[in-house]
DNA sequence: GTCCACATGTCTTATATAAGACATGTGGCC
DNA sequence: GGCCACATGTCTTATATAAGACATGTGGAC
């Protein structure tokens, strides 16, 4: 434990106890769900003050990594929660209340990334993805559009099958999936946002017109640590729906 | 000062300060750029342990709303800084470095708000607006046209001479124009994204085709405790920028 | 067996203290 | 006058303490 701040590679103590613990979450010491040891055990555990275990719990709980529940502890996040399933969905209704989508999966397969892919997931270029498309359904309305594509490595065994139990039948996202399934929690992702042109995949899915006005957002998808863990692309018709930003 | 959790109305001590500090800011007793007190001196002024006022400027500094400059003192954060200008400025070119764009001002006017822009600026409907249109240009090709409206009652005065000389002369943006002349920060803005054809007007404007393919974006910008102070709508090419938005 | 009071464990808020880092101004030395 | 050492003020990090709030389990009274 490095307390010497005169040190080239000094780290506050609090930093060095939030790497620390997000190394538990990363290593699936205590899963998503589950409670990690009090402040007190913690602090105890890293021979450091109660006060200073707690700003690390501070900041990882402003980035949603864990959720404080006064009086019962500290839990790990999880997108297997109503209140959070749907945190990284954007889109909104023009008008009246927000609605959450139905996935109609309409395909499963593999494939090689490509140079552009196999840069943004980080993972050597060639080596064996799996590919999912999907239309997502508000109202029953097609309104989302996505083709998505993860390592194969991270999901050995998966199968369409898998997919459509754990997201038809037990109405979770494909973020629980990963979670649930694979032990890969999705905390963060960047996304890019353009405007296209419906063409001739896309907009007889979406049920427009070739050269309608769509949204393209390309997103990659991370675990802890910035480590890159799913990349997609996503087609939308913004004609009664938009995408929400605020900027801070 | 209320200290009982018991009361209905219980508001933590830190972020009755929190309240309070940001009253101040938003009075103008502490303009932008400037320092505010010690927070040894903030603790005498509100009967509070310095610890206390510490937490409240911690999250004060995480909204942006205060800069902290160690050995120096804590500032009001301020849209006049070359680092922080264009932080509401979402657009990356799609290869290369980040360009900052250059403004070209095409129209300068007033009309009275309708219905959905009073909504939204929580203005009267049919109260006056100053109606600003303009080009931002990267490398110097057009990329984006905004139409931009305030109400008038908040900008008393203000021509477009006055817009073209800090704008262009003084290389300032539109929100440091607001904070030096008009003592009017901005903080915070919310942005509904969508895709849309150019049209008649805006495809001259942005050189490209009618029917082109371009992102859409209604902004809200708001000052101090939500207040609205600037709605804007922009047309985005985005064949070689693209909008970042990133997930947490 | 059911229900309530209480103890316990945990997070929440508030306060106090102190050593160190960084920036700046002041006074003295040359 | 120029330069340096030092004091001062400020933020930064770390630790300790304590009263309160919230959730839960336990044991006793009935």
């Amino acid at each position: 434990m490095k307390k010497d701040p005169a040190s080239a590679n000094f780290l506050p103590l609090y930093e060095q106890i939030k790497r620390l613990i997000t190394r538990g979450l990363a290593e699936g010491e205590w899963p998503p769900g589950e409670a990690i040891p009090s402040e007190m055990e913690l602090a105890r555990r890293y021979q450091v003050s109660q006060g200073t275990v707690r700003k690390a719990i501070d900041e990882l709980v402003k980035e949603n990594y864990l959720v404080r529940r006064q009086g019962k502890g500290t839990f790990v996040a999880t997108h297997a929660d109503d209140g959070t399933a749907y945190r990284f969905l954007h889109l909104f209704p023009l008008e009246g209340e927000r609605e959450y989508p139905h996935s109609r999966f309409i395909g499963f397969g593999r494939g090689k990334a490509d140079a552009p892919l196999a840069k943004r997931l980080s993972v050597r270029p060639g080596s064996g993805v799996v590919i999912l498309r999907r239309v997502l359904e508000f109202s029953g309305k097609p309104v989302v559009y996505d083709d998505i594509r993860l390592p194969v490595a991270l999901l050995k065994g998966i199968s369409s099958a898998m997919i459509e139990d754990h997201v038809n039948a037990h109405k979770g996202t494909l973020y629980s999936l990963y979670e649930t399934r694979y032990a890969i929690r999705i905390v963060s992702a960047q996304e890019r946002i353009c405007a296209a042109l419906a063409d001739e995949i896309s907009a007889p899915l979406l049920n427009v017109a070739i050269g309608s006005p769509l949204l393209c957002i390309e997103r990659v998808a991370f675990s802890y640590n910035l480590q890159p863990v799913e990349w997609r692309k996503s087609y939308i018709n913004t004609e009664n729906y938009y995408y929400f930003d605020e900027l801070n």
